[in-house]
RNA sequence: GGAGGGGUGGCAGAGCGGUCAAAUGCAACGGACUGUAAAUCCGUCGACUUUAGUCUACGAUGGUUCGAAUCCAUCCCCCUCCA
């Protein structure tokens, strides 16, 4: 395998490790800001780096759409194009295949999309996913899969999750080895434990450098999550990084790393810095709402991003109610420095056990978010 | 001085006899957001009680009418054009 993956410590089902790329480093458990159409919305990338970020996820199909994957590769690669040096993952449009339901076609063969932009017709297949990622130069590449949403039928979830196997066999096949460069194959099945199984042993058998869990955070709530993640990390691999895809507030996040999940990805911190919900040690806190008015305070006390050094509430909410893009811009450096140092104390709190006081603490704190007067 | 056009909920602005507590937008207040069709979407927005309902409301007063934001009279303001 192209990409190597060392587990330094366990504690519990958690493990401390780190993915080697051809672009750098990752240190897991780790979470990937989502940068869709080769930008983290609102953010420079080097600001991204600044928060901690190793690597950033892209994406095949709204990549595929614009400016188009050739381009990208004629630019020198996604990472030289979009001024990103750090390692890269991508995901192979199989969200889409859920989330543009009704703009989409599926078949044996692929998907056919109708451009959400002009109605042109696109054809992804597991091959065409593969070069297009290659194109992109991504370090990480996703199988094409379908996501299979929620709720669905055990029967649904099986022909879904069963296609989503072949696929990830002609995925791993359509695959170009590289050095530092690897292939991640996605677990589906819904919330079906067998189905979970069944897809696990099938992804084994094929060999990937790393196994995601699909399929989750698809409004089927955090208990019912909790409870796939209970069992699914371990049908996998032990010695390979377990991705958690598009997961997810903070609590979820804490939650699965405990149950044995290494990567995250969710576009939470910077869609909420976008509709002005801002995360904090103490819980969410709408910047928009009439209390911060006056408010002179950082909005977290003891983050050390731009927002919270240099402005007090009352500003971001001035700038918020006045449609600024500054306010968007803070927003989205806090959250996603937020989350990052959320990822750091979990892996020096795995460096230095126990854990559970880490945990502990982050719950008990919170908890204190529902006082409104912090 | 002459001619004309207006005054509607925080603002702008529809409505021009009943289906009007009054469209729509903005503002205000609150909520949602999980591999991004999202700087988006949803709700509330006269008062009191709340399935329902009661009361006060479209410059003011009086009138016509079973019924008026809508028609008439007077008054008070505002705007445009001509002297």
């Amino acid at each position: 395998m192209s990409l190597k993956y060392e587990i330094f410590k366990t504690s519990g089902k958690s493990r401390l490790g780190k993915l080697h790329t051809r672009h750098g480093d990752v240190d897991t458990p780790a979470f990937m800001p989502v940068g869709t159409c080769g930008t983290v919305k609102a953010m420079m990338p080097e600001s991204v780096a600044a928060t901690g970020a190793q690597i950033l996820l892209g994406n095949t199909y709204h990549l595929m759409l614009r400016p188009g994957s050739e381009l990208v590769a004629k630019m020198g690669g996604l990472h030289k194009f979009m001024n990103w040096p750090k390692p890269i993952l991508t995901d192979s449009g199989g969200f889409q295949v859920m989330s543009l339901t009704g703009l989409r076609k599926l078949t044996e063969e692929g998907v056919t999309f109708s451009s959400h932009v002009d109605g042109r017709k696109y054809f992804l297949s597991p091959e065409e996913s593969m070069r297009i990622q290659y194109n992109l130069d991504s370090n990480i590449t996703m199988a094409l899969d379908e996501c299979t949403p929620f709720p669905s039928t055990h029967e649904q979830a099986k022909v879904s999750m069963e296609r989503s196997m072949r696929w990830a066999q002609r995925s791993r096949d359509a695959f170009i080895d590289r050095d530092g460069y690897g292939i991640f194959g996605i677990q589906q099945g819904s919330v079906y434990k067998d189905l979970r199984e069944i897809s696990a042993q099938a992804l084994t058998k094929i060999g990937f450098d790393g196994y995601a869990i699909g399929g989750l955070a698809v409004g089927e709530g955090q208990d019912k999550m909790f409870e796939v993640l209970d069992y699914a990390p371990q049908m996998l691999p032990e010695d390979k990084p377990r991705y958690l895809m598009g997961v997810g507030r903070p609590d979820d996040i804490v939650g699965a790393v405990l149950r044995g999940v290494d990567m995250f990805d969710c576009v939470m911190p910077t869609r909420s810095g976008r509709t002005s919900q801002a995360f904090t040690r103490f819980g969410t806190i709408n910047i928009r709402n009439a209390r911060h008015k006056e408010d002179p305070r950082p909005l977290e006390e003891g983050c050390d991003c731009p927002l919270c050094r240099n402005y007090s509430r009352a500003y971001i909410h001035h700038l918020q109610k006045c449609n600024e893009v500054l306010a968007v811009m803070l927003l989205t450096w806090h959250n996603i420095a937020y989350y990052q140092r959320l990822m750091k104390g979990l892996r020096e709190a795995l460096a230095n056990d126990p854990l559970s006081d880490f945990t502990q603490q982050f719950y008990a704190d919170q908890a204190r978010g529902d006082i409104k007067e912090l």
